[in-house]
Order: C-alpha cells, then structure tokens, then sequence
DNA sequence: TCTGGGGTCCTAGGACCC
DNA sequence: TCTGGGGTCCTAGGACCC
C-alpha cells in the first residue's frame, strides 16, 4: 500500500455535453441532453444544466423531456467529435506520466510514482491544477475534475467530490476520515442490488460497512464481492494502474423502436449484427471461439445462449449462421425488443503485439461501430494477419459526422452557421512543418487544431486565437519529398 | 412510448477427465 | 459395485461500470 497520493483519477465534466456547448455557442448556459432520441432512446449525458431539473444519465429519454424546460436542446452523440478530445486529453496525460490507464471515454488514472514528481500534498495540489489548466486550454473549455489519492478508490471518490471542476488531494493518512462518512453506493462496485441488502441491515455508510463481521459480507455477497467490499471500507485497495488491457469480448447489440416477431426480419438483423462484430474482431486482429446471443423479450426479460468452436473465427457468414441457430432455439413469438450478438474467447490471430498499438482504442472499448475501420471486403479470416493496420484512416470525419441540426432535434436558437468566422470540426485550416491543421474544437475566442500528417500521424495540438492569420491555410506541403515528415 | 450499448467480473451447476 | 475428489471447460444469468 502506498502513502503518499500518487494516483490521480480525471473524469471529464459532463463530456459528451461539454463538447457540444463548446462546439455551438448558442448552446451555452442552456440545459443540453445528449442521448437517443428514438423511442427507447435514454439519456447518455446531461449538461449540469439539466441536472439541475432532474435529468441524468441512463435516464429514458421520455422521462427528461417531461423534465427539462422548454429550449433545452436534444442531441444525438457525435461519438467522433467526443473521441478527437479524449485523444486530447489523453495524449496530455501522457505527458505527465507514462503510466495512464483509461477506463472510459472520459475517465483515466495516471500513476505518479513512476515519474520523479513531487508527491507531497502541496507538489500534487500544483501539479494537478496544471493538469486541469493544460485540459482546459488544450480542449477549447472542456474541464475535468481530478482526484488525487494514494489508491483508486480515494482518487475516484475524490474526484467525484467536487464536479464539476474540482480537486481533490485526499492527504496521507486521511483515507479514512474521507470514505468513512461517505454513503456505501459511492463504492465502486456497489450498485442498486448491493445498496438494497445493505440498507436492509442498516449499513448506510462506509463507516457503517467497516463494522460488519467478513463472514457476514460473504454471507451476503458471496466470496469475492464480500471480500472486496470488506477490503474497500477500510481503505485497503492496492489495485495497480495498468495501461493496457486486452479485450475479452466484441459485442454488438440493437434495441427495436417496436418489438419484432417477424422470423425473417430477426434473422436479418442477426445478420448485421455479426457482421458489424466480425469488422471490428478483424479491426482488431482478433478471432474468438465463441458467439453468444443476447434476446431481450417484449417484457424486458433477458436470455442468453452461446455456442463455443473448436477453432476461431473472424468471418461475419459464420457467426451469423451460429448466431441464427441459437436464436431458433428461443421463442421469440411474444416479440423482441433487442438482440445482440458477441464473440468472446478471444485469441489473438495476428502473433504477439502486431495490433496492439495500431489500435489502441479498440482496448479502450469507448467507440461504436462506427469509429473502427471497416475491413476490406476480401480480408483473409481465420489466416494469418491479413488486416492491413494501414486501412485506418485517422483524419477526422468532415461535416458528415455532424448531422443536420433538425435531426439532431436542437430547440434552441443560434445557427451552426453563423457569421466568419466559424470554425467548423474537421475543418481543414493548416499546412505548416506540423502536418495539416484540422479544427479541432472552438470556443471561447479560441480555435484548437490538430494537426497530421501521412508521415508523422496524429501531430501536436495547438490552440490559436480566432482572428489569427496562422489560422488561414497555406499551401498544402508536398508529402512526397524529403523532411516532409517535419515536426 | 420506461428501461441504450459497450464492456467486465463473478457464481453455480453440469459434463468430463484423471 | 457403492459412490471420491480435484480440476477444467462450458453455459446461463446477474451485478456493475461508463
């Protein structure tokens, strides 16, 4: 166990709706929702404005607009433009400590104790109000709260403490004084099921949960969640950061706007579906020997089924085919409201790490489908590494990522297009020793670039005011001489 | 118009092998 | 012929996380 707080956690304020507010003006101060906006459709984030009336995450979209106040903006993710500044930030991270673990989209820890940074309460303190500064600027106005603690615990609890915006150094030896008070859901791993039981013994609090017998939380939980639960309320949490993790399962599933009946059309959808898993297992250089399939019934009951092969596979014809088998084995007359389909023991078909840096998103499992590069129709399945790495096209999407702004169902007023100058997101602005200049994010008076090149990939990022001539392009270099890699 | 989509980890029971 | 125990693999379901 370590004493000094060398682990910071950052989580990303409301992201999905931070960047939205920073990439339209008009936006700002107001309530933004974004999630589905179907019918079934819930909510992915909401804006501290929204929450403010009630609206939060994993919310049904229905609900929140019973809840929120006229010219509230509805939108619809552009997982692209949510990724571009998570590779921001985290690039940022990377600069601060080789040792970053990123759990989501917006989420990461960085281990300080293998950098030479000052550990003391006060070094910590300055160093993550850079941090935040450097996110700040670097993202056009996207702010993270940070945690900092001598385990994960402590460093997500407290960068959870003062949202948004906030720091958080849990001191040596002030772990306890903190948690104790702290009611149990805020625990990671406890959930609804868990903080019902608890509530029915009376255990309220992390102090309350560190006065319950160990035999009587393996009672209740089981083996490794009592445990667990008994090692966390007092504190004790050793789990290391680990930068890279390997994906265990590719999954790919849909909910219904009505539920489906119709054998055809279900297997049909089956059929994308495995489609959709194969691409990315591919993307990935990935085989797995098991498919599952994932119903969900009209009453939102939900069953299971799997089949494991001998040998892996890849190829989208052959999970279907498996896929469609299992489901003749479910009833689906009373109507489907979601089926999914996944591969799972995994096995790496191309031999040790060839596409482990190639695609380190995959790992981080944040994007949808998509996000990843569709593999070449004729690509080898089942061979040797085939996928070409070189198939990822790492360019932001242009305008079509962003849809139009009646689809996107925004209510409040401001047009995207509105007087120069506007800086549109995959906007091409820049040819310099960098690369190519593609916007990034604006806001704020400022205008944040990121710039590539075909020989030095994903470049530095910069941030100019707007007005700037810098902004405006230049000749494209030519990629095809000597030193064009520059930077 | 109740309840998305991508994951991880754990448990329990049965099959099977030695 | 009266009844083992351990280990591993597989399936199904559930809790949880962002």
């Amino acid at each position: 166990m370590r004493g000094d707080p060398s682990i910071l956690h950052v989580d990303l304020d409301a992201m999905f709706a931070a960047v939205e507010q920073r990439d339209k003006v008009s936006l700002r101060g107001k309530p933004v929702v974004v999630g589905g906006l179907a019918g079934r459709g819930v909510v992915a984030t909401a804006s501290y404005e929204a929450r403010a009336f009630g609206v939060h995450s994993a919310m049904p979209m229905s609900q929140a607009r019973r809840r929120s106040p006229p010219g509230t903006a509805y939108l619809t993710p552009r997982f692209a433009a949510y990724k571009r500044t998570s590779e921001v930030v985290m690039r940022l991270l990377g600069e601060v400590s080789p040792l970053v673990e990123q759990v989501s989209i917006d989420e990461a820890y960085v281990d300080l104790a293998v950098t030479g940074h000052d550990l003391s309460t006060a070094g910590v303190t300055g160093l993550a109000r850079r941090i935040k500064a450097e996110i700040a600027a670097a993202t056009g106005g996207v702010t993270g709260s940070i945690g900092a603690a001598s385990s994960k615990l402590l460093a997500k609890i407290g960068s959870d403490l003062h949202k948004p915006d906030g720091l958080t150094v849990v001191p040596a030896g002030q772990e306890l004084a903190v948690l104790h008070p702290l009611p149990v859901k805020r625990l990671g791993g406890v959930g609804p099921a868990t903080e019902q039981r608890l509530h029915r013994s009376g255990v309220r609090t992390v102090g309350d949960l560190a006065r319950v017998p160990l035999d009587d939380l393996i009672d209740w939980f089981g083996t490794a969640h009592g445990h667990g639960l008994f090692r966390l309320a007092r504190a004790q949490d050793d789990r290391p950061v680990v930068s890279e993790r390997e994906a265990k399962s590719v999954s790919a599933e849909e909910t219904f706007d009505v539920d489906l009946t119709d054998p055809v059309r279900l297997n049909r959808e089956l059929d994308l579906l495995s489609a959709r898993v194969a691409g990315r297992l591919r993307a990935g250089g990935l085989t797995g020997r098991t498919v599952n399939i994932k119903v969900r019934h009209h009453d939102f009951t939900t069953v299971t089924r799997a089949v494991t092969r001998d040998q892996p596979t890849d190829d989208g014809r052959l999970v279907a085919q498996l896929a469609r088998r299992l489901l003749a084995e479910v009833d689906t007359s009373g109507g489907i409201r979601l089926l999914g389909v996944g591969v799972s023991t995994l096995a790496d078909f191309a031999q040790d790490d060839l596409f482990a840096g190639a695609f380190p998103e995959f790992a981080a499992t944040l994007a949808g489908p998509a996000e990843f590069p569709v593999a070449e129709p004729g690509a080898v399945s089942g061979g040797a590494g085939a996928t070409a790495a070189a198939a990822v096209d790492l360019r932001p999407a242009v305008d079509g990522e962003r849809p139009a702004d009646s689809e996107r169902g925004a209510t409040t007023g401001g047009a995207l297009e509105g007087p120069p100058p506007v800086w549109r997101t995959g906007q091409d602005v820049r040819h310099d020793e960098h690369g190519v200049g593609w916007v990034w994010g604006s806001g704020l008076g400022l205008v944040t670039v990121r710039f590539e090149g075909p020989l030095t990939g994903p470049g530095p990022v910069r941030t100019f005011p707007v007005g700037d001539p810098r902004l405006h392009p230049t000749d494209p270099p030519d990629w095809t001489g000597a030193g064009a890699a520059g930077g």
